[in-house]
DNA sequence: GTCCTAGTGCGAGAAAATTAGCACAGTGCT
DNA sequence: AGCACTGTGCTAATTTTCTCGCACTAGGAC
C-alpha cells in the first residue's frame, strides 16, 4: 500500500483504505465510511481521480458504479508491511510480531497462536532445507 | 501512526516517517531522506507546521534545530498496526504474521524464528493462565 | 406520457499544501 | 573588526487538493 502511500493525497488515501477494506464499494458506501464525509459529488470526484491515476477501477452494477482497487491485495499487503517495518520497526519483522503479541488489542486468540506456532515450525524447516 | 495518518498531508507524512525512522533529525538530515527533496526552506516550513500541529518538537543542538516526533514510538507502532490490520488484513493479526513469514523479503532469520517460537509459547501460557 | 428518484459528467471556486526568497542572527577565522 | 558560512523567522506566490453545484440520463410509479 505504500508504493501508493507516497503518491496519494490525504483524502485519496482514506478512500483507498475503504476500498481495500471492503474489496469494492459504491460511491455511497465509500462516503459512509469516511470521517467527516464531504458531499457525494466530492467523493465521486476523488474516485474519478484515483481512476485516472490508475489506483482504482469501476464496473457497473445496474445504474451505479462499483469501485475497487486495481492492485492485488497481496502486493498491497507486502509493500505496506515493508514500509511499516522500515519506518517504525527498525527494519525488523521480528519486532512487528513481538508488538502484535504484546498488545492486548492485536493479540491472537488461542487457536490462532496454535496455527502460528505451526507456521513458524514450517518456516524453520524450509530454511534448514533451503540453506543446505 | 495512523491517528496521524489521517490528519497529515503527503509531505508531512513523509517527514514524520523520517523522524520515526531515525528517532530525531536535523533539517538537513530530513531533507536528505526525502524523495525528490524540496528546498531547505520548504523542509523547514513543513517541520514548523508539524510542530504547530503538535506532531513534532525541536530541541537545539548548538546553533541548529533537531526535530523528533512527540508521540512515543510504542504508541505509534500500536496504532499503525491496528490500522494496517483493519484495512488490509481483514482485522486479523494472524494474517499479518502469516504474511510476514510468507514473504521472503520480510521473513525472519533462523535466530528470530527461535525467539518468535518462544514468544508464542509465552503468549499461550499467559492466555491459559488468564482465562482460568 | 409525466414526474420523481438515483445515478453520472463536467467544470469552476475555495481551501490547503508546498515551494521558494529575502532578511537577520550566531559562530569561527583571519 | 570584517568576512564567510550555516542556520533560522517570516512572508508571499504557486500548485495541488478538495469541494460543490448544475445539467443531463435511465428507470420506475402513476
Amino acid at each position: 500500500m505504500d508504493a501508493l502511500g507516497h503518491q496519494l493525497s490525504r483524502r485519496e488515501r482514506q478512500i483507498m483504505d475503504v476500498l481495500f477494506q471492503r474489496g469494492s464499494a459504491t460511491v455511497a458506501e465509500v462516503r459512509e465510511q469516511l470521517a467527516e464525509p464531504p458531499s457525494y459529488s466530492s467523493v465521486r470526484a476523488l474516485l474519478r481521480i484515483l481512476e485516472d491515476k490508475g489506483f482504482a477501477q469501476h464496473s457497473e452494477d445496474g445504474p451505479r458504479y462499483v469501485y475497487s482497487p486495481t492492485i492485488e491485495k497481496d502486493s498491497a499487503q507486502r509493500s505496506a508491511l515493508r514500509h511499516l517495518r522500515d519506518t517504525l520497526f527498525n527494519g525488523s519483522s521480528e519486532q512487528i510480531m513481538a508488538a502484535l503479541l504484546d498488545d492486548a488489542d492485536t493479540k491472537a486468540s488461542h487457536g490462532e497462536l496454535d496455527r502460528l506456532a505451526h507456521l513458524i515450525d514450517r518456516a524453520r524447516d524450509a530454511e534448514d532445507g533451503g540453506s543446505r
